[in-house]
DNA sequence: CGGAAGCTTGAGTAAAATCAAAGAAGGTGG
DNA sequence: CCACCTTCTTTGATTTTACTCAAGCTTCCG
């Protein structure tokens, strides 16, 4: 079939889309249905709006912007870019699928980080009043909202201790082990995957730079930790890998 | 007078104290009451159940422990302390007076970090049930739950990002920066001020070994950046420091 | 006074950043 | 389908930086 046949019928999906899809949605589970049953789901409606789809390397939104919208990851992955005053750029945090963006801005009003896609990605749109609706109306709602808050600030929080490791293969191999875990508890394939992100950003995640990340990725090949061939990943053996980044200093 | 008689009589007064004085609450205007009026403030008054003062080095809640309550930081400051399964410790976060931890626990129910006081300090106990209570008794309430959650998330944010930066002292100096700002956010002095972190600690917290960072604040005090003489530490000139931090790379 | 932490300083070593260049991969248009 | 361009990635040689091990110092407390 034709390729751009394909996109258009793709788009034309998503438009004709009623917005108050949870209860099918596939990620509902990863999402703020999670625990829900699906009389519950349904009351979530109304709360996306909309979704929208952000290609790769577009804004999803911009630092600075007004604090009126979380976004839930229906497919894809972001990063949020955080611009200081000198220019320059530093990646603050990863999101993948059912992950939820943009709460940060709950804090000031204002968006502190602008929000990228890594790939071609599908966004749910959830003003923040709609949800402040459904939590007073349904406690449920209230606590999976925070179970999902606290899950996105623990992964930030892993991601923290493997970066304030000193050795530089070390925090390859942690982020490789975050990255992993991250697909596992998305029941996706976490032994052998791609990583949405170029060396680049992994060395400005991890804080390193990107020949060292290079480096890093060779040694633990050749340590047979790991298979690397560009962006796509195979780990023979998690524990094996496990133990080893537990050994290292 | 005598000493452990003040310390008697500051047991008392707070064993004798009322649950719910958020209305006369010194930081009220730091923690869930920010933004409410005291007629809605006196709507907090059996959020808080009691408070809990700990002493410097000892535990507030261990890793593991379920989630069933929050604390808020009536005076005093904390660390959360990751055990990896090596044994290694591992600063993930830091928590100042105002600040709210514990919610982390919300994502798998288990308390994912040891929260250990850095000074002697009062925990405001907040069941996590009464909380959701009154979130869904005033919508208000949950507004400002969520604007106290997404401080803590960006704070741990903004740490995260000088933590990934290459160079020493740009880290320490980084470090100092933000504490500054944390301090400056609760209005107290923060061009003078003693750090309630060990060097060692810093050192865990920013993911340098301690002589890099004694070596990083001597380095700092020649450059007349700041003033250090132990904990304690002057800024003369914040706005010089900010834009060294910005310089160096 | 003596002991224990915590902090600073020094010399040598290991590691990552830097500068530089070449090799793969991916997309575009002929 | 191929040649060409751009972007991404790897590798090498050198310099800079932080780690390591070691010793001395200060501060606090019994």
């Amino acid at each position: 079939m034709d390729h751009e046949l394909l996109i258009a019928l793709g788009k034309q999906s998503f438009a004709s889309e009623r917005p108050n899809h949870c209860a099918q949605c596939g990620i509902r589970e990863l999402c703020l249905g999670s625990g829900l049953d699906l009389h519950q789901v349904s009351g979530l409606a109304d709360v996306v709006v909309e979704r929208r789809r952000v290609e790769q390397g577009k804004v999803l939104y911009e630092q600075g912007a007004p604090f009126t919208h979380l976004f839930a990851i229906a497919s894809g992955s972001s990063k949020a870019v955080a611009r200081s005053d000198d220019g320059r750029l530093q990646i603050a945090a990863l999101a993948l699928r059912g992950d939820v963006v943009g709460f940060l801005g709950a804090a000031s009003g204002t968006q502190p980080v602008t929000v990228v896609a890594l790939e071609n990605s599908v966004f749910c749109v959830i003003p923040y009043r709609h949800l402040l609706r459904r939590i007073s109306q349904n406690q449920l709602i209230g606590t999976q909202f925070h179970r999902l808050v606290a899950r996105v600030m623990q992964q930030r929080q892993q991601a923290f201790l493997f970066t304030a490791s000193a050795n530089a293969e070390r925090r390859i191999c942690g982020f490789l082990l975050w990255f992993s875990d991250q697909l596992a508890a998305r029941k996706q394939h976490f032994t052998e995957f791609s990583l949405p992100l170029s060396r680049t950003d992994i060395a400005d995640f991890v804080g390193l730079r990107l020949e060292t990340v290079s480096r890093a990725f060779t040694r633990l090949c050749d340590l047979n930790l790991i298979e690397a061939k560009g962006r796509h990943i195979r780990i023979p053996d998690v524990q094996a890998l496990r133990s080893w980044f537990s050994a290292s200093r």
